[in-house]
DNA sequence: TCTAGCATGTAAACAGTTACATGATTGC
DNA sequence: GCAATCATGTAACTGTTTACATGCTAGA
C-alpha cells in the first residue's frame, strides 16, 4: 500500500494538514499517485493510531496538523530500501489497442491520431511546468525535476508511438 | 471498467472458456491489463447475465464455453469509439523518486541503477519475443506487434531515464 | 495409480471512488 | 451578509487480491 508511504514522504520536513497533503496529491503526485480526499483522511488516522504520524497542533476550523515521528521516518526508510516497488501497471489506452481490429482502419487511425495528439499536449505542458519551475539545487528540486523528466520522455514517447502506429495500420 | 471489455475483446471470433481466458490474461494481457481468476469468472457470469456474451458448448469437467453475441460486440465498439480511455495512473516506481531524499546519495544512486537493470531486463524479453513470434499481417498481429512495440519503447524509456537519473544525483 | 493440469466457484479483505454531510473562517 | 475556501468525516459502492474449496480427466 504505497498511500500510506506517499503521505509519509509528503510529512518529511513539513508538518502538514490533511487538507494540505490534499492539496499536494492534487499538484505534484497527481500523475503519480492519485489519491482522494476520503481516502486522505482515513489513511491519516490510521497512521496516527500506529504511531507513525502524530498530531502536533490543533488549528481553526478542527484543522489537525500532522508532524512524522521517528517510527515514522524509520518506516519510510525501510520501504525504499527494503521493498520492491510493485510494477503491476494497467494501461486502458493500450488494452484498446489489441482490440482495434474490431474497428475499421480509419476508425483505429483516429483513435491512435486521439492518443498522439493527447500525448503531445501532456508533453508540452509539462515542457511549460518544468521552464516555469525555478529549480534550485536542495533534495527536493533534484528528485522533482528527475520525476517531471520521467513525465516529459514518457509523453514523447508515447507520442512518437502513436503516430508510428497509426502508420502501421492499412486498409484492409 | 476495462475487465468486461477485455473479455469481450477475447472473446471476438473464438469462443473460449474462463479458464482459456484466464491463460490469456497470464500470457498476451499479463503486463496491460492483469487479472485474477476469481475476477474473470465473476465476471463472465455477470456479462452472460447481461447477454453479452452466451454460454454455447458445454464440455468436460463443467468446463463453459461463451460466444460473443451481436450485443456484446456492440458494446466492444461503442467502448473504443465512443468513451475515453481512463489515463489515471498510479506509478510506486516514480512515487519512491519523490522520497529518495531522505536516503543517502549512494543508496538513491543503487535504487535508479535497480530500476535501470530492471527495465533492461525487461526490454531484452520483450525484444525476444518480438523475434520469437511469427507475425504475418492479420488484425492479431498488426495491433499485437503495436503493442508489443508501446512495450519496447517503454522500457528503453525508462532505462534511458533511470541511467541518465543516476547521474544527476551528487554528494551532498 | 497417481500426478499434472483442466475447470469452476465463493468468501473475506483491501484499495479506491463517489457522494453525502457538516461546519468554521476569511476577505470582500 | 455572502461567497470562497478551509477543514474534516462517513457511507455506499466498485474493483482487485488472496485464500479457500471442490472435483474431473488425460496421460505417464
Amino acid at each position: 500500500m504505497s498511500l500510506r508511504h506517499a503521505l509519509l514522504g509528503l510529512l518529511v520536513d513539513h508538518p502538514a494538514s490533511g487538507y494540505d497533503l490534499l492539496k499536494a496529491f492534487d499538484t505534484s503526485l497527481a500523475n503519480v499517485w492519485p489519491a482522494t480526499q476520503s481516502q486522505i483522511y482515513g489513511e491519516l488516522t490510521k497512521l496516527a493510531d500506529n504511531g507513525l504520524i502524530v498530531v502536533s497542533e490543533q488549528g481553526p476550523r478542527g484543522r489537525k496538523e500532522y508532524t512524522l515521528t521517528d517510527t515514522g521516518l524509520a518506516e519510510l526508510r525501510r520501504w525504499l530500501t527494503q521493498t520492491e516497488p510493485q510494477r503491476t501497471t494497467r494501461s486502458d489506452v493500450l488494452l484498446r489497442v489489441f482490440f482495434l481490429g474490431v474497428l475499421t482502419p480509419q476508425q483505429a487511425r483516429d483513435y491512435l491520431a486521439g492518443q498522439a495528439a493527447h500525448a503531445a499536449e501532456l508533453h508540452a505542458n509539462l515542457k511549460a511546468l518544468d521552464a516555469a519551475i525555478d529549480w534550485d539545487d536542495d533534495n527536493l528540486s533534484v528528485y522533482g525535476r528527475i520525476a517531471l523528466e520521467y513525465g516529459q520522455r514518457f509523453a514523447a514517447m508515447q507520442q512518437e508511438w502513436a503516430e508510428w502506429a497509426r502508420t502501421q495500420v492499412r486498409n484492409a
